[in-house]
DNA sequence: CCTGTAAGCGTATGGGGTACGCCTAACAGC
DNA sequence: GCTGTTAGGCGTACCCCATACGCTTACAGG
């Protein structure tokens, strides 16, 4: 038959995903992409129908990371495992993290994590509207964290800004709290709070 | 002296807010918002410095429908207020929101709203780090929230999708029970399992 | 009026995504 | 090995975008 294909999706999103860590996300363009796999622009065309479609293998490339086994303890600490397995691989391309935020409902690996999620949620009584209050909620609250932890306001660059507004004298204040706090701590604390409002609901 | 300013930038920002509500955030362009305030695309340049420049009045235009006053009842009640209308100002501008998750740590009205939920923390007994954790977990929880309500995956479009997937009985069983559930009660019952947690920790 | 200042804008540059069509590499069967 | 077929690789061209630069023009004070 004719000439074989010579990439993978997966070698694709990983050059992409190259470009990003390297570069920003601003420099993710279908040139940067083809020029890192060594071919001419619009060669890349031959594998993804468009841009969108490769960012979508970047954003699969970087859950496909998350396992969804081995969570063990209470239905509380699997849900904690799971949770920080997911802020670990966007960790791992903060760069990424909009495109993720913009495609991930298009992701295969994030339903499998959500399904593993929602087996645990059941197990600990959650059912019928409950559940899928408590699922968004777990959901919101990952995705609102790791946007916090890695784009501002109150982690890093803008935080030590913050520490200086006379205007606001308690986020001033709070923002210099905000600096001794490990994120991973603040991660944990803060999803602890929603857990243990779970935990409640889950008696009730 | 010379020639007069003809606009604000609370006029441009209304301008290109018109073109994001009407055509969606990708027709959003220096050359559609001149066009729309009459002028030559350059035009614009007089008044702001670049593309981000006006991004941010956007912003800035979306948040500062947040009123801060008037909140009333128990903390826990004053806070939920306060969450309720930064979500009600962004759902009035729904394709705003990677602009308002891009460049919120800029905007002036989004800090008056962040030390008046400090306020109320600091008046429920919270502080130091205890403080830190439950602002971020509040704002985090905001955040995603909204971005869950405005960009699927469990609501709208895709949550239909999600319905059929074999592969994920519990998903789609979810999913089913979430079409059922209208946003200000889900919105308004996943902040209450965090707020319960918060109450916990204001007690210990 | 005349002049200085800043508003308004036309042009040009450099980049991006991608439709289209050519050339050619690689394989199957003979 | 020769040949025909198929799809890979890519050059060109188009349109849209942001924006640097400099010209032209409107206005206000002398």
């Amino acid at each position: 038959m004719p000439r074989p294909r010579s990439l993978t999706p997966d070698r694709i999103a990983e050059a992409a995903l190259a470009v990003i860590d390297a570069d920003g996300l601003a420099a993710l363009s279908m040139k940067a992409v083809a020029a890192r796999l060594g071919m001419g622009t619009m060669s890349l065309y031959r594998y993804v129908a468009d841009r969108a479609e490769l960012e979508e293998l970047v954003v699969e490339r970087v859950l496909a990371d998350v396992s969804t086994g081995d969570a063990e303890g209470t239905w509380r600490e699997r849900v904690m495992t799971l949770a920080e397995r997911v802020r670990a691989a966007v960790g791992r391309h903060p760069n990424a993290l909009p495109l993720i935020a913009a495609h991930r409902d298009g992701s295969p690996s994030l339903a499998r994590w959500t399904e593993a999620v929602l087996v645990v949620l059941t197990g600990a009584g959650f059912a019928g509207r409950e559940r899928v209050v408590a699922l968004r909620a777990l959901v919101a609250h990952l995705l609102g964290a790791v946007e916090l932890e890695h784009r501002g306001p109150l982690g890093g660059r803008s935080t030590r800004r913050m520490t200086e507004l006379a205007a606001f004298p308690l986020l001033a204040e709070t923002a210099r709290d905000a600096l001794a706090l490990p994120p991973d701590e603040e991660f944990r604390r803060g999803l602890d709070l929603l857990l243990d409002g779970l935990e409640g609901a889950s008696r009730r």
